[in-house]
DNA sequence: AAGACGGGGGT
DNA sequence: ACCCCAGTCTT
């Protein structure tokens, strides 16, 4: 491959000379624990760090080790996720830590072979914790950095492509500072985050410019080359907040797979058609009377990446039988205690303006 | 290679 | 209302 950069040694330095004195002080970065460091690399996977700080800071409080989380109930950790989203993360590094603790007598794997074995851990993950907790000098391309480098050597390539990933990886082997792994994975993707930003890059503040091939050619605007994602589907549900008579809510837990999988979250059913009996039916196997115009209550909408859930949300009290085994009734103090995701949120909290 | 999988921010 | 952000796993 052709590295178009003029000076290497150069651009190492004055990258590395930038961050040493702009980077931000983050929580993990405070840190040399490589569990703290692999549990803040889940975390920011598609999430802002202003986002991650409070949820990395109750986590660390709530499993400080290694052993803490491995040793941890699985409901006490997806509480701790609540609202973060993709829990999978979640599920993943729960079950991953508990294989580090097993197998590789509590000590995060320090080798590409086996941290990529870990669930959860692809190739972003497993060079971010080798490059920062070990100081390995292995690529850790996430989207700031295939940001950067589209930008930095003119690269027109669609980044949401297979193959262009591994072309990013390999121009990271190229030039990455080898005894400071670490700090130059992190600065490439603080320059992403804080100056070579999304739209309107500060050029005019960049340490690098002067390395920049779409700055010398005026097209950092047209860089990167992404597809266009395709526009969610909509999904209509009808919800149910059934109150019994001892002012307990009815709930369940999902399934094991598939959205928001394990998690808690009010009755419904999908609702293809506008059609008035389905809701009364379907409160009817609880032995609760429900009427779409007497009991509708609330619109909530919520829009995931992939799908949008527009929620009809009908209350009713009264008894409540014919439970399930994966329903309970609770309390609204006890409803604080299990995981639910921010769609059923937005319906817990409707029940607090009344 | 494409889709599933959450949630947040800016304008 | 519309734009943007994007790792890993599964199919």
């Amino acid at each position: 491959m052709q590295v178009k950069i003029l000076d290497k040694k150069s651009f190492q330095q004055d990258l590395l000379d930038w961050y040493d004195k702009e980077k931000r002080d983050l929580p993990w970065r405070r840190e040399t624990d490589p569990y703290r460091i692999w549990v803040s690399e889940i975390m920011l996977q598609q999430t802002k760090v202003d986002t991650v700080i409070p949820y990395y800071n109750n986590f660390m409080e709530k499993f400080p080790t290694l052993q803490d989380l491995a040793d941890a109930d699985e409901d006490k950790v997806l509480k701790a996720w609540e609202g973060l989203g993709y829990y999978s993360r979640a599920r993943n590094l729960h079950t991953a830590v508990k294989e580090v603790r097993d197998e590789y007598k509590g000590k995060v794997p320090d080798t590409e072979e086996d941290i990529k074995k870990l669930q959860g851990v692809g190739p972003y993950t497993a060079g971010a914790v080798l490059s920062i907790a070990y100081n390995v000098p292995a690529p850790a391309v996430d989207g700031n950095v295939m940001r950067v480098l589209s930008r930095l050597f003119t690269i027109y390539d669609d980044i949401g492509k297979a193959a262009a990933k591994n072309k990013f990886e390999q121009l990271i082997r190229e030039i990455i500072a080898e005894n400071r792994a670490s700090d130059f994975n992190q600065a490439v993707m603080e320059l992403g985050a804080v100056i070579c930003t999304p739209t309107s890059p500060a050029c005019l503040l960049c340490p690098v410019q002067k390395h920049c091939s779409a700055k010398e050619e005026g097209v950092q605007d047209l860089l990167p080359v992404k597809a266009k994602k395709k526009p969610p589907r909509t999904v209509h549900l009808k919800a149910l907040v059934l109150q019994d008579e001892n002012d307990r809510f009815l709930v369940e837990k999902r399934p094991d797979t598939g959205l928001l999988a394990k998690l808690w979250q009010f009755p419904y059913i999908e609702a293809a058609e506008e059609t008035d009996e389905d809701i009364a039916a379907f409160a009817a196997e609880f032995g609760a009377a429900v009427e779409e115009e007497v009991n509708y209550y609330y619109d909530v909408k919520h829009v995931f990446s992939h799908l949008v859930w527009e929620i009809k949300v009908y209350r009713a009290e009264g008894k409540v039988d014919n439970i399930g085994s994966h329903q309970r009734l609770l309390t609204k103090d006890e409803l604080k205690e299990f995981t639910f995701p921010v769609s059923h949120q937005k319906i817990m909290q409707s029940l607090e303006e009344e």
